[in-house]
RNA sequence: GCCCCCAUCGUCUAGUGGACUAGGACGCAGCCCUUUCAAGGCUACGACCGGGGUUCGAAUCCCCGUGGGGGCACCA
């Protein structure tokens, strides 16, 4: 790869998904992203789970998105499954380090010990809506406690959460990369829980703590963190650390524009055989490279040449040229790129790529048949599934074509009858099938016959692929082989004289 | 309702005060190539949200509208 720019500081940075769902194009175009800017400058990838929502916790996504990250080349450099230096990588295995850290903002006096009720909470809640108050949040009642009797509370397992005592004055400057300072009132900003009464950190805590402890440099989100943006610069300012770079990525929005891109859309996708989860796109036929280009020119502004190998992007990709406007996903743009991408790959690359769908349908594949036949498929195909319509008649015994599609266009059936038998008649004189003999003598039939070569070639095409729409059939016949299409013509004879 | 973000062709975007007759890509339309379907080549159509400023000069800077998006949990 050989890609590292030394100019710049190697940079760690993570994607930090939840096991509770399923790998989606706004977590594959972060992992996208993150893995450039660390192999740009020569540091590491990382994943790590959150996994602190026990009760959305979803049993083998966390295998879903390994397998998917894999899948795209982008691997991570430390993980649950890769170990490194920094974990463990997982949240729910790092209960004491949040803990510790919840103790230290508490005895800062940047935190305290709540002991509101949920009941009591969302009565709060019902009361202030009830009011049609601006702002629903925290009336700060345990703030008012005294720190001690809190801690002596808290020594005594009396059930509490701690929360962020968030100023309530002034203003928070945070700063994104991409959209520079954003100001926002302190008095908007909530007393947020950080530590949830069963042990647990809530993102606001776990993601700040583990960036520093894991030493991330940038920092690439969805911009749907924006909102609480400043009261993460607050808590990463009251420990006292160095703030990560960063980047506020455009959210993705639904086709139509009118909306974020959500789970009720993908079905309305997937009836077109289109999906926003990785694992589907590949099931569907698409190829990684494909994927990637497609996502990583949303979001990041490329002004030519934009079709990229993953070795381009590494050329040029800077968190600049980001942009931090909401993109509509395009899913006609997927199938140009993963069509652009399959007309990239080496013969054999390829072959091995679609065998499997041969396989998967029940055909007997012989590799050096598939070698023949990849070339002439390759710029037809837009997923690797479609190799199926295009092909599969190469490797059955015998086809079944439609009688209707034997009769060419403007002829009627006896005709095309006739027809069909003196290209038997020609075929079967000569002592070869392949392009160069069988080409010459069929031509000149074509033009000695006033038939035009649509004519003469489709009644053909259908009778030896039994389809409308094949390959090229001269190229095609030659890999039949001689004695397949003699028989798959005379066959051909026999429907249309039965019609 | 409140807070935050965003704003160039239908969509993704280039553009960082004059080189803009606003460039590219997808899609769409037409033509060429052609045994089908593709691929490829060429051409066409197509945008600076509105109003005020600043400036000799604004797509580019500022303000106000408007529109779109996101967020208001012991979810992330």
């Amino acid at each position: 790869m050989g890609v590292e720019d030394f100019r710049l500081k190697p940079a760690r940075t993570r994607i930090a998904p939840s096991p509770t769902g399923r790998f989606h194009l706004g977590n594959a175009r972060n992992a996208l992203f993150d893995y450039l800017l660390a192999r740009k400058t020569g540091g590491q990838f990382i994943l790590r789970f959150e996994d602190t929502d026990r009760n959305r916790y979803v049993p083998g996504s966390e295998e879903e998105i390994a397998r998917v990250l894999d899948w795209m080349g982008i691997t991570p450099d430390e993980s649950p499954f890769h170990g490194g230096q920094y974990g463990p990588y997982r949240q729910t295995e790092r209960r004491d380090i949040y803990h510790q850290h919840a103790q230290i903002l508490v005895d800062k006096g940047h935190a305290y010990p709540c002991f509101c009720s949920p009941e009591r909470l969302e009565k709060m809640r019902k009361e202030q809506e009830a009011q049609k108050l601006d702002r629903v949040q925290y009336d700060g009642l345990c703030r008012k406690i005294d720190p001690d009797d809190a801690a002596r509370r808290v020594a005594n397992g009396e059930s509490h959460v701690i929360r962020f005592k968030m100023p309530k004055e002034g203003t928070t400057t945070a700063h994104d990369h991409l959209r520079g300072d954003i100001l926002t009132e302190n008095k908007y900003m909530d007393d947020y829980v950080l530590l949830r009464s069963n042990g647990l950190p809530t993102y606001h805590l776990g993601a700040m703590v583990d960036d520093h402890e894991m030493k991330i440099t940038h920092v690439l989100r969805s911009a749907e963190w924006l909102p609480t943006f400043p009261l993460h610069v607050q808590i990463v300012r009251a420990f006292g650390w160095d703030e990560p770079v960063w980047v506020h990525l455009s959210v993705f929005l639904k086709p139509s524009g009118k909306g974020k891109m959500s789970k009720r859309d993908s079905a309305a996708a997937m009836k077109d055989g289109y999906s926003i989860f990785l694992d589907d796109l590949r099931s569907l036929g698409y190829i990684p490279e494909g994927v990637l280009n497609w996502i990583a020119l949303m979001g990041w502004g490329v002004a030519e040449d934009e079709l990229m190998t993953l070795d381009q992007m590494l050329e040029r990709f800077s968190i600049d040229t980001l942009t931090p406007s909401p993109a509509a996903i395009n899913f006609q743009k997927l199938d140009h790129f993963n069509g652009a991408h399959i007309r990239l790959l080496a013969i054999e690359d390829l072959a091995g790529r679609i065998k499997p769908y041969f396989t998967g349908a029940g055909l007997e594949v012989q590799n050096d048949a598939l070698l023949k036949i990849t070339p002439l498929i390759r710029e037809r195909l837009v997923t690797l599934d479609d190799c199926l319509a295009f092909a599969s008649f190469f490797f059955k015994d015998e086809v079944k074509p439609n009688p209707e599609d034997l009769i060419a266009q403007g002829l009627d059936v006896r005709q095309s009858a006739e027809i069909a038998k003196k290209v038997y008649e020609i075929l079967s004189s000569l002592p070869d099938i392949s392009h160069q003999i069988v080409e010459p003598p069929l031509r000149s039939y074509v033009e000695s016959s006033g038939l035009s070569a649509n004519q003469v070639f489709g009644i053909l095409r259908v009778a030896v692929t039994g389809q409308k729409v094949s390959p090229p059939l001269f190229e095609s016949m030659e890999i039949i082989g001689r004695e397949k299409v003699l028989q798959r013509l005379k066959m051909a004879i026999e429907l249309l004289e039965k019609i």
